[in-house]
DNA sequence: AATATTGTTCAGCA
DNA sequence: GTGCTGAACAATAT
């Protein structure tokens, strides 16, 4: 699940539920889960604090707790966060469970373990650290900026658009719906799109992730004419007359048009 | 039972 | 050194 798209839809879930509540404790019950601190440093410094305001750069989540002090969820391939008070209401993989004094808990839930929590100083000294590119949805990722990133690569464009280091934010999922939009296939060579297609993409980037938000990440609110709702194998394509088709992509699998997604020589 | 999976990192290679 | 690709990672579903 966690792109972008999912990763604000989380952010905007905390901030109605778990912000200014004050933290008792936390529990780490998978220390696979924290990056370089250990349980106990985490549990003594947000012992007594509060969330008191949210972040996002690209698929990462920022949570202030002090003055220069901020909690890093990133959520790997899969995972998500849950505000509950009844222990039956608790998630299967809850990794990470902050409990607040008001009997809440807020539960970092984790089922593949390529989720990390981490502790970072700020936005900016994180994402220099951990060389992640400028958000795309951030106001001025704009056209020259796209075309200026992508001038400079090579190799298949579905691969160019989930590189993090260039840009963050787009994965999987959302490349392929990026690219099915602006009707280009996903191994396209970037060093071969010409200026017009290079708009399209980006246009088509700006569109899909607002949406994808504005949708909650849930497929069946997405337009019908998105991939999203019918990405498989077969399925007739909801904007012309051809089929939908997958292949590798540089490891991943992705899923296209046949048809109006046509590939460059 | 082998194979797949929404992310990141790193070895291998050009 | 740089940049791209594919395997590995972990746990579960089909």
């Amino acid at each position: 699940m966690p792109e972008l798209p999912d990763v604000e839809v989380f952010r905007k879930y905390l901030n109605r539920t778990a912000l200014n509540k004050k933290i008792d404790k936390v529990e780490v019950r998978d220390n696979d889960i924290l990056s370089d601190h250990s349980a106990r440093s985490l549990q003594m410094q947000l012992k007594g604090k509060k969330f008191k305001a949210t972040k996002r750069r690209g698929k990462y989540m920022f949570v202030k707790f002090d003055k220069n002090a901020w909690l890093v969820p990133h959520f790997g391939m899969t995972g998500f966060l849950k505000y509950y008070k009844d222990e039956d209401k608790e998630t299967e993989h809850a990794r990470v469970v902050f409990d607040f004094t008001n009997g809440y808990k807020l539960a970092f839930d984790n089922q593949r373990k390529l989720g990390k929590v981490d502790i970072a100083k700020g936005v900016q000294e994180f994402a220099e650290k951990n060389d992640i590119g400028p958000d795309v949805l951030e106001d001025d990722f704009d056209l020259g900026k796209f075309k200026e990133i992508m001038d400079k690569k090579r190799g298949i464009v579905k691969s160019a658009l989930m590189d993090q280091k260039s840009m963050s934010g787009v994965g999987n999922i959302y490349s392929d719906e990026i690219l099915f939009r602006a009707g280009i296939h996903p191994a396209s060579k970037t060093e071969r799109l010409d200026n017009k297609q290079v708009k399209k993409i980006f246009r088509a980037l700006k569109t899909v992730l607002k949406k994808a938000i504005e949708a909650e990440v849930d497929p069946q609110k997405m337009p019908s004419s998105y991939l999203l709702p019918v990405r498989e194998e077969g399925h007739k394509c909801p904007e012309c007359s051809g089929k939908i088709k997958s292949s590798k992509f540089s490891g991943r699998t992705g899923y296209y048009c046949g048809k109006h997604q046509k590939q460059l020589s």
